[in-house]
DNA sequence: TGGACTGAAAGTGTATACACTTTTTGTTTT
DNA sequence: AAAACAAAAAGTGTATACACTTTCAGTCCA
């Protein structure tokens, strides 16, 4: 019936629409019809099914019980408690950081915020989101805590939709400027500097959320990959 | 083809599967074979994959490419990142816990607190385990804060197996008794001494565990409920 | 004896078939 | 014209079919 297979086709539906969702050409409530996409991809719905699946666990869809997927509109509550949780996480990560800074991780940070600069000032919208959260996943990994890593992956995964649905422009030079300052204050391994900075950032990006716009629901098909 | 259907049966798998792996009915190693469970479940193996696939996002499985399912086995190292991990979480929800404490919330604690020793004394090992990690999720979800909630939840659920591979029966009285510490100082809304506690709580856990004994494959099939 | 081949058995990966549910559409009724 | 209904269409949930891969047992050869 297939006469040939590459590898996990599923793997690369879980990112198109991943893309799609994270850069709105998808908007929140959308519906994602299995035959639809199904035929798009050139697939089975077994496939398609699998990777809807995925993506509810990542919350980036819903799955409802007989009537299907739709892209996630998270709610501003969620968004607080997101945001609360991250302060909690991050704060302790940024002590611990203080602790066990070395002249290699300092400069891998100061690498990944001037990536992060050349995105925004090039007004890379998608990547530009990309790296910002990355910086924090980024601070995870040279701790060499690779749970902690995925486990601030998978938050800021969630908190991709959010930011991206209620995110201005210009807050992205200041997070930029912010995850720069960071860096500084943990060169010169000064821990309560560094926690107020990054404490100050999380509650910056969240105060940056603009709360009340709501977006369309644009149900057509997909400008996918 | 199928005369009649209740729910939503891979739910039922998915907690089958759960407790087995959890009271440790079936070891680490053991493979999972998709017609076996399908068979023993009375379903089609559609069914039993998508409950292997939502067990392997739970970290209590193994999938492995073309080879099957296998009950994990977390190893020593990532059992210290999930502690390492927990203790940068609990130890802000604590302080946040002091700051919003109202006698309601001590009331549940407490409560919850007795549900532990009635498990801990009667020697209920499983409900024992459950009850003992549930703590830390209830501060969680009286705190009002869904989000973290589930994030602890899993992250337990996740320490669950590794605990029950390596924690000594013993250890389990000596937590229900910090945790009654815990819930006193929150009472008295003493911060630093609850964030201590809380400290010093995980700490013990974590050394509780004993980093050394290797359980066999016992491969055969299950006293599933 | 022991290692490399070979074919069968078992098992996973994906597509498809079909029952049942939800949604839509067209018709009737008030 | 709006509400109520009925039948068709679209869609999801689960089982099954079949191709391809891994595992295993037996056989052959050194």
């Amino acid at each position: 019936m297939m006469p040939r297979m590459e590898t996990s086709s599923t793997r690369h539906i879980v990112e198109s629409l991943t893309r799609a969702i994270v850069e709105h050409r998808l908007h929140p409530g959308t519906k994602l019809a299995e035959q639809k996409l199904a035929d798009h991809f050139g697939v089975s719905r077994t496939l398609v099914r699998q990777a809807l699946f995925q993506l509810s666990q990542n919350r980036l869809i819903r799955l409802e019980p007989a009537r299907g997927a739709f892209v996630a509109a998270p709610s501003v509550e969620e968004a607080k408690q997101v945001f609360a949780v991250r302060r909690m996480i991050e704060a302790e990560m940024t002590r611990a950081f203080v602790r066990q800074v070395t002249p290699g991780k300092i400069k891998a940070l100061r690498d990944h915020v001037a990536q992060e600069k050349l995105a925004v000032t090039h007004k890379d919208v998608a990547g530009r989101t990309e790296l910002l959260a990355d910086f924090h996943v980024r601070m995870a990994e040279l701790m060499g805590n690779q749970v902690l890593a995925e486990l601030l992956r998978e938050l800021l995964s969630r908190c991709a939709l959010i930011t991206l649905m209620y995110q201005s422009t210009s807050a992205a030079e200041h997070s930029n400027e912010e995850h720069a300052d960071i860096v500084k204050a943990l060169a010169a391994k000064d821990e309560e500097t560094a926690v107020r900075l990054m404490n100050e950032h999380l509650q910056h990006v969240e105060e940056g959320l603009t709360f009340d716009r709501q977006l369309p629901t644009n149900d057509l098909s997909l400008a996918l990959t």
